[in-house]
DNA sequence: CCTACCGATCGGTAGG
DNA sequence: CCTACCGATCGGTAGG
C-alpha cells in the first residue's frame, strides 16, 4: 500500500501539463480554428505563464502539429475502432458511418469535428497543413471505398455503383450534418445525416439492378 | 464629347477604394476566413495606409459586416438569379443546384464559396456573425425546400418525399463539391457534385411511388 | 516552469 | 486620405 504509487500518477508533471494544453488545444482548435490558437489564450485556460506553455512546444508550428496528432488519435478512439467494429461487409460501411455521427452527436470536441473544422479552414491556403488535411481527407475516402468494394464483394450493393461516387456522397451526409448539427446547437439534427446515408445506401443496393444502357 | 463625362467614373475616389477594399476582403476572407482579416493586411493589398483603410469603415466589425453584404450581393448575381432562371418545377430545382457548382467551378472566389467557408467558420462561436450565417443558412434551405415543394405540386417529385431531407441531401452535396474542388484544387471534382444531385433527385423521382409502409 | 525582455502587429484615436 | 501615436498582444529568446 505504501509501496511506490508512481502507477496512479506515472506521468510526470511536465507531461500532464503537456497533456492539459493539448486537450485545451483541440477543443480552442474545434470552436475557433487552429489558426486562432495562441499561445497567451492557451496560457490562461491552463493556469501558466505564457513561456510555460513555449517551453513545451518549440514553436506554434509544433504546437499545431501536436495538436492535430492528439485530434488524429481522439478520431482513431472514437470513429475508427468503433466504426470497423461490426463484420465485414455492409454493416461494417454503415457501421462506419453510425461511428461518426454519433461521435459528432456525443459533441467529442465542444465545436463539432476537429477534422472538419480543419478541411474548412486550410482548404484553400497552402502550408504544411494544407497537405496534412488532403491527405487525412484522402484517407477517410479510401477508407470508405474500400468498405464499398467489400460489401459489393459480399453482394450487398450494387457492383455498379461507382465506389468513389458513393463514398462522394456518404462523406457529403456526414459532413453536413457536422456543419448543421454546430450551426443549429442541435445534434437532432444528425438524423438528417442517417437518413440521408441510409437514402444513399439503399439507392445503391442489388434490388435495382442499375445498367448503364 | 467634353460634355461632363463623369458618368465613365460615376464613383468618386473615395468611393472607388472603399470598393476595393470591399473586393480584395471578400478574396481574402475565401481564403483564410473573416477572422484572419486585418486592417493591416487590406491596407498593403490595396496600397493605402492602415488608416487610410481604418477611415472607411468605423470599426473592424463593420468591415466584417460589410464584407458580409458584398459577398452576398455577389452570391445573388452569380447564384440565387441565374439559378431560378429556367421554368418553375423540378428544372428550377436542377437550375439552382447546377448554378450553385458552376459558382464553384469558375472559381468566382478565390478560397472557394465565401459563404460556405463562413459555415465552418462561425459555425461553433457566439456572435453576431454566428446569427448571419443562421440567417444566411436557413434562407438557403427554406428556398430549396421550396424549389422541391413547387416540384411536388408539378408532379416531377414524389409527394412522399420530405422537402426538408431532400434539401439536406441536396445541401451536403453542394458544400462538399465545394470544399473538395478547394482542396484538390480540381474544379473537376465538381462532376462529383452534379452525381450526388442527380442521384439524391432520381432517388426522389415519381417513378417509384415509395410507400411509408 | 518563471521573469523580463525583443521587434512586429493588432484595433483604434487624435489631429490634420 | 496622411503621420503619429496609444495600450495590448503576438511569436519567440535569454537566462535562470
Amino acid at each position: 500500500m505504501d509501496a511506490p504509487r508512481d502507477e496512479t500518477r506515472r506521468r510526470s508533471d511536465g507531461e500532464q501539463t503537456h497533456a492539459a494544453i493539448l486537450e485545451a488545444a483541440m477543443r480552442l482548435a474545434s470552436i475557433e480554428g487552429l489558426s486562432s490558437l495562441t499561445i497567451g489564450r492557451l496560457a490562461r485556460e491552463i493556469g501558466v505563464s505564457r513561456s510555460g506553455v513555449f517551453a513545451h512546444f518549440r514553436s506554434k508550428q509544433r504546437l499545431q502539429q501536436e495538436t492535430i496528432a492528439a485530434a488524429r488519435e481522439v478520431f482513431e478512439r472514437e470513429v475508427v475502432t468503433p466504426g470497423l467494429d461490426a463484420p465485414e461487409g455492409l454493416a461494417q460501411l454503415e457501421g462506419f458511418c453510425e461511428a461518426y455521427l454519433s461521435y459528432v452527436e456525443r459533441e467529442v470536441f465542444p465545436g463539432g469535428c476537429f477534422f472538419a473544422q480543419l478541411l474548412a479552414e486550410f482548404d484553400a491556403p497552402d502550408g504544411e497543413i494544407h497537405d496534412e488535411v488532403v491527405t487525412f481527407q484522402q484517407g477517410g475516402a479510401a477508407l470508405l471505398e474500400g468498405l464499398i468494394a467489400t460489401a459489393q464483394q459480399h453482394g450487398e450493393l450494387d457492383p455498379n455503383v461507382e465506389p468513389g461516387q458513393l463514398a462522394f456522397e456518404l462523406y457529403a451526409a456526414l459532413e453536413l450534418a457536422n456543419y448543421f448539427s454546430t450551426l443549429h446547437r442541435d445534434p437532432g439534427i444528425v438524423d438528417r445525416g442517417r437518413k440521408a446515408v441510409r437514402a444513399a445506401i439503399a439507392n445503391a443496393g442489388v434490388r435495382d439492378a442499375a445498367g448503364s444502357s
